[in-house]
RNA sequence: UCCCUGAUAGCUCAGCUGGUAGAGCGGGUGACUGUUAAUCACCAUGUCCCUGGUUCGAGUCCAGGUCAGGGAGCCA
């Protein structure tokens, strides 16, 4: 057995009890140390909370209470004492997430991070599999991009060149061309343009990969630097891309349920009481469909009080969305055909020529969890809406090409993955459910 | 970025209307016990976030700053 040590308990009858734990599972292995063990007094005695050991001896049935299994030790070797236990952070206590946050180089070894993180595991590891048996390629769109996607946020830029010696063109604007690339280039906001490319070949494909904004954004919900999850699939359309999106949640889900009991045991007792609950009910549940239209009209016409007015046209604000879910369906809905103005230009119109075809995936307790659509596959309406959009066409050729050369109706949609590890954990915050999170302000460790 | 709240021991916090700091947990020492975040006793611990101001005197009041949390906006 090897590990870091959380507790010793000592008995006077000649033993130790240490609790070690791997990170292999939730629970830690208790190894019984009797004092005649060669190095008890000045090794096994010296143990405290974050000591890393190898322990050796039989596993036999527990003699105490509270566990099946115990190690006899016949041999316990300290690795690395704690230099001083006096202020080692993590205490065998419950400390404050917040807290841990500060030492997010230590925290992987409270119970909380290693649930996290092995429920982080299991769901990433789903999600792979799940596409993979459905025939999905997994396509690892660039990090590093010289298109700003669809205009979406503020992007981190990438250059190399010397930030207090900056070279300049005739009018004295800043000249790209002597940048590493060439040009002006930016971290990757989102893949699905690249991955459109992809999906229209191999048919069915997905990114999972890196993905960073810069904006200004201080909250539970924001990261900095996030993992993407974003399939597309061709000869599809809105409809299709609902089911996609309904089959892949309950696939991921019911992994965990399955493969994380422990830490979901864990997460239930310390952290949200609802969460075995509320993923059983969520894949046991069949998701309802609905117009944005019409969830207007329902918001409209429930007599709810709202900070601000439901209005066709506008966005549905977070209260919205949780009456609708919570209140109105209690179960998981899909929102489908947004008014255009409010989507992004790749968006397909829709017959009436008001709406597109553009979905919301929103969950009991949580609220959008997954937005997608199916994408104008064709050329003169694309470039409609980008004229409209007031975007440069000079700049999304090869996106235009897509159209030009074999398009096909194809539709994906995109989630933000640790948003899913947050659902399904339980958490408050998401920079819990990143092992080194990064926001404005933010970029320790 | 905006609004609100907060920052006191290694951690979680208390400290009333201004009079230079306490508890629990953790740590150390000892006792006790096949123990379970053990129990009991004793011991130690502080730039009261920073800078300035008011005052005889500031953890406490005022101003500015930094950081954090909650909410909003934006979004994945």
């Amino acid at each position: 057995m090897r590990g870091w040590i959380r507790t010793r308990r000592d008995s006077k009858a000649g033993l130790s009890f240490l609790a070690v734990n791997d990170g292999s599972a939730f629970d830690s292995l208790q190894v019984v140390a009797p004092s005649s063990l060669p190095n008890y007094a000045d090794g096994v005695l010296k143990l405290s909370t974050g000591c890393s050991v190898i322990c050796t001896g039989q596993l036999v049935q527990s003699q105490g209470k509270g566990q099946s299994v115990e190690v006899q030790a016949t041999k316990v070797e300290v690795l690395g004492l704690v230099d001083n236990p006096d202020t080692y952070p993590v205490q065998p206590k419950q400390h404050t997430l917040e807290f841990l946050r500060e030492v997010a180089h230590l925290r992987p070894r409270t119970n909380t991070f290693g649930a996290i993180s092995r429920t982080r595991h299991c769901i990433a590891q789903a999600i792979h599999r799940f596409f993979h048996e459905q025939g999905f390629v997994w396509v690892n769109t660039p990090i590093i991009t010289a298109s700003d996607a669809e205009g979406a946020g503020q992007m981190f830029r990438v250059s190399t060149l010397d930030l207090s010696n900056l070279p300049r063109d005739d009018k004295g604007k800043l000249d790209f061309h002597k940048d590493f690339f060439g040009k002006e280039t930016f971290l990757t906001v989102s893949g699905q343009l690249n991955v459109e490319a992809y999906c229209l070949a191999l048919s069915k494909v997905y990114t999972f990969g890196p993905t960073f904004r810069a904006e200004n954004s201080n909250t539970a919900r924001h990261l900095a630097e996030f993992w993407m999850i974003e399939p597309e699939i061709a000869f599809a359309d809105l409809a299709a891309d609902a089911q996609l999106a309904e089959d892949f949640l309950k696939y991921v889900f019911k992994a965990v349920l399955n493969e994380r009991q422990d830490d979901l045991k864990f997460f239930v007792e310390r952290h949200d009481k609802s969460v075995v609950t509320r993923l059983e009910q969520f894949v046991g549940s069949s998701f309802e469909r609905i117009d944005y239209t019409k969830a207007i009209e329902i918001l409209e016409k429930s007599g709810q009080k709202f900070e601000y007015a439901p209005k066709w046209g506008a966005d549905l604000q977070t209260e919205h969305e949780r009456y609708l879910v919570e209140k109105h369906v209690g179960r998981p809905v899909v929102v489908m055909n947004y008014p255009e103005a409010i989507k992004a230009f790749y968006m397909r119109m829709n017959e009436d020529e008001r709406t597109v075809a553009a979905m919301d995936v929103l969950a009991p307790g949580i609220g959008e969890i997954i937005g997608g659509s199916q994408r104008e596959e064709r050329l003169d309406l694309l470039d409609k809406r980008m004229a409209k959009m007031k975007l440069n066409p000079d700049h999304y050729q090869w996106y235009r090409d897509l159209r030009r050369y074999g398009t096909v109706p194809h539709a994906g949609f995109g989630l933000g993955f640790e948003r899913l590890v947050v659902y399904v954990c339980g958490l408050q915050n998401i920079r819990d459910a990143i092992p080194y999170p990064r926001a404005p302000g933010q970029a320790e460790f």
